[in-house]
DNA sequence: GAGTGGTCTAGACCACTTG
DNA sequence: AAGTGGTCTAGACCACTCC
């Protein structure tokens, strides 16, 4: 059981891990496997760990920081489970080739485009609240006819309409304020009440515009339109929002990273 | 500390669990945290566990199985991975009500297709060695006019046109054999040479149809189409696959269930 | 205050890959 | 045969929620 530093240099994937300055601070309240988890992220995006080199064995690596090995699998597996690295029996654990990014997140589009620098602005169409179609109905599971809040806006970047966007949500959900709405998106809204975001169910297709779509988003009547439909769900399960979107297909397209789950 | 049953009648949401049958086989290879997350969840999706319901607190939980509490929660752990179960400190963990299905996966339109008892077929346009374009040498990382597999099929379900599939492929990777091609999809052609997916990134977007994609897909020129762009990436992190696919707007559209990381 | 999940430890044995 | 990750145990203390 060789104690000595070894040579290592089988090749250009030696564990390069060993030369990153990697320390946990106990006083700290953020969890241990966190901290550890966000260094080995910063090295990997800074490519201080070069993509396919191995990131040492967990035992010793366990040993180097003063962790327990659950707690350092716990920060690799988080690694993992965010695409950034593989682990494979027998022989290590991998920095991936990067070009992966974030997996497909449930993204508000003020947030995207924000996050793009493209200065998002809002104006709301429609704030109102209106009896449900069937459609909106069933994916809210409320029953047909009963009160349900419909928001309409139309979203621009750069003073450019992107999006017509129309929202329908339970009535009892949210003070849909119009000057809030103008001002930040929809998701921001509902967090900020209290209520958790869990999942989604989107389906992406294209059609033609029509007229009165078309003067709204400065298109061409029959030019290709990106529509998407979603119904979010909290962590109740319950729904809290069905929405029927559509966005100019020249100027906006659904850009995502998915991973393979084991 | 109190041992006896407890009489547990507290509103709706007692822990159901309890009445599950749940047992784990210390001789089967399967690992134990597996087979319990397997029971869960079948419990889950036949409604045995009520959607709502606790699950019972996990020292319990491991107490009755005859397993460690690590053990349990990893089981747990994968559930609310998948969507199917929230956790909440101090509270429980809850079944999340339903609804909930798969998060998005990296799918393969054949096997999309035969799911949904579609019955798939292919036919092959074009299966060539090119020199790569600008665009596609750039998505697989290859030099620019270095050769490239160029694979081109036009995709039915039940005999009608659906998509015009266009994909390519580093000229080592892959025999492609055009019988083959017919008869399956290409992501099954790399599983089966030993390729281990791990990620894509795509884009969706919409464009009208020219006229060569119209007379293809049976629509009108001027057509909406919706436009997918993927580069698909193994456990390697090399670029294995770009695809540029267009699909009748007419006829399909994507569906997927997002998951919010926490 | 009681009960829950969140984190952490210090070991152990097994399965797989590689030389 | 050696080294790796995969699984598992039997405890421990803490933070949060709810009554």
């Amino acid at each position: 059981m060789p104690k000595q530093p070894e040579p290592e240099q089988p090749g250009g994937s030696a564990p390069q891990a060993a030369a990153l300055r990697l320390g946990v601070d106990r006083t700290s309240p953020v969890p241990l496997y966190f901290q550890l988890s966000q260094q080995l992220e910063a090295a990997i995006e800074q490519g201080r760990l070069a993509p396919g080199s191995l990131l040492g064995n967990e035992i010793e690596l366990a040993a180097r920081l003063g962790l327990s090995r659950p707690t350092v699998r716990q920060a690799i597996q988080s690694l993992v489970d965010k695409g950034l690295l593989v682990r494979r029996r027998g022989v290590g654990t991998q920095v991936l080739h990067s070009k992966v990014r974030r997996p497909l997140e449930l993204s508000s589009l003020y947030d995207d485009l924000e996050a793009a620098g493209q200065r998002p602005t809002t104006r709301v169409l429609r704030n109102t609240v209106e009896p449900a179609t069937a459609r909106v109905a069933a994916a809210l599971g409320v029953a047909e006819g009963a009160d349900v809040r419909l928001v309409e806006r139309l979203r621009y970047a750069h003073d450019e309409p992107m999006a017509r966007l129309r929202n329908h949500l339970p009535v009892e959900l949210l003070d849909c304020d119009t000057a809030q709405l103008e001002s930040t998106g929809l998701y921001r809204m509902m967090r900020a009440v209290g209520i958790t975001l869990h999942s989604a169910r989107q389906s992406v297709g294209a059609r033609a515009a029509d007229a009165e779509e078309a003067r709204l988003l400065g298109e061409a009547p029959g030019a290709p339109l990106l529509a998407m439909e979603r119904t979010t769900f909290d962590d109740t399960g319950r729904a809290v929002e069905f929405g029927d979107h559509i966005y100019r297909a020249s100027r906006y397209a659904f850009e995502f990273q998915l991973l393979v789950r084991p």
